[in-house]
DNA sequence: TAGATACCTTATAG
DNA sequence: ACTATAAGGTATC
């Protein structure tokens, strides 16, 4: 087992761990004491989260918790690099916030979650998480995910326990349509099924879409079945490193007809263009994620 | 090509 | 208690 610490204070910015994966970016960690969403406030403060990574295609576990001045973390291997792309640890928050506009509502949700970071999933489980989350809400997402790695997920000893990794395309495309929604899948099972055979069988690849002009890499990605424009745009935003992405979703639809009316635009290409401009452009989905989480967190009603 | 509708399942509101 | 509604939408017609 390796160990290591990582300074706040060398973090530009900062870090709100608690708020950066539990934001409904990422469904791929878990909180040990078992009080995953169970509040907003900041009672998630010191709580051990666990996920885990593939390094050269074996499964890794990694432990992180936040403590007064220091990011504290436990692995199977020297995660300290892996958890800086992963949690979005050298994205440089005064820059990106400095590019956004000044109004109310956006100031509101920077200074309420300041410190919260765009996370970098590994793109199978981002691809297969979002799929899931179509009209779903964020608690059972990550519900969804916890139980396809219970039930499909290789086992990985650490530290005296057994975890079990994200499963990979092969295992979920072995997987039935049945099983799946005994998982409590419902429609997505179908989607989860044939877009894990896509990658299985080397139809389509999400990591292909890395290095691909933005708009490109959205219709990449929406090739795959239970993938649309907005989840494509989660995609690319959680887990592509697309910073300018701004995924439409029902609380940034609601957001713009209450702050930016002039931005629908009747579809969601060009709804996208005109609100990620107003958000700033090369970081928009930077803003978009705050707004996000403030407004659904009750932050300002709506 | 733009618009309407069905779709699994669960938690919460009324 | 019981029904209606909504949940980080997409596929299909």
């Amino acid at each position: 087992m390796e160990r290591g610490r990582i300074d706040v204070e060398s973090l530009a910015g900062g870090i709100d761990l608690q708020a950066t994966v539990e934001s409904g970016q990422s469904y791929l960690w878990d909180r040990e004491d078992g009080r995953m969403y169970e509040t907003t406030a900041a009672s998630g403060g010191e709580a051990w989260y666990w996920t885990t990574v593939r390094v050269d295609g074996d499964p890794e576990v990694v432990r992180v918790r936040q403590t007064d001045g220091t990011l504290e973390w436990a692995a199977s291997f020297d995660a300290a690099d892996t958890l800086h792309t992963l949690l979005g640890l050298d994205d440089d928050l005064p820059a990106i916030r400095a590019t956004a506009p000044g109004d109310s509502v956006v100031e509101e949700a920077y200074d309420a979650y300041w410190g919260m970071r765009i996370v970098r999933d590994a793109a199978f489980p981002s691809l297969i998480s979002f799929i899931c989350s179509a009209q779903m809400r964020v608690a059972r997402i990550h519900g969804m995910q916890q139980a396809l790695r219970r039930e499909f997920g290789e086992p990985v000893e650490f530290d005296g326990g057994t975890y079990r990794a994200f499963p990979t395309p092969e295992a979920l495309s072995g997987a039935s349509e049945a099983d799946l929604r005994e998982l409590s899948l419902g429609y997505r099972a179908p989607y989860v099924k044939r877009s894990a055979e896509m990658v299985a069988d080397g139809e389509a690849d999400p990591d292909a879409a890395r290095g691909m002009a933005y708009e490109d890499a959205r219709e990449h990605l929406t090739q795959f079945v239970g993938v649309g424009e907005k989840v494509a745009d989660c995609i690319l935003l959680f887990s592509l490193g697309y910073l300018e992405a701004v995924p439409l979703d029902t609380w940034i639809r609601t957001t713009i007809a209450e702050f930016y009316p002039d931005c629908e635009r009747g579809n969601y290409v060009d709804t996208s263009r005109s609100i990620r401009e107003t958000l700033g452009g090369e970081y928009a989905g930077y803003t978009q994620t705050y707004l996000f989480h403030y407004l659904r967190s009750g932050g300002r009603e709506l």
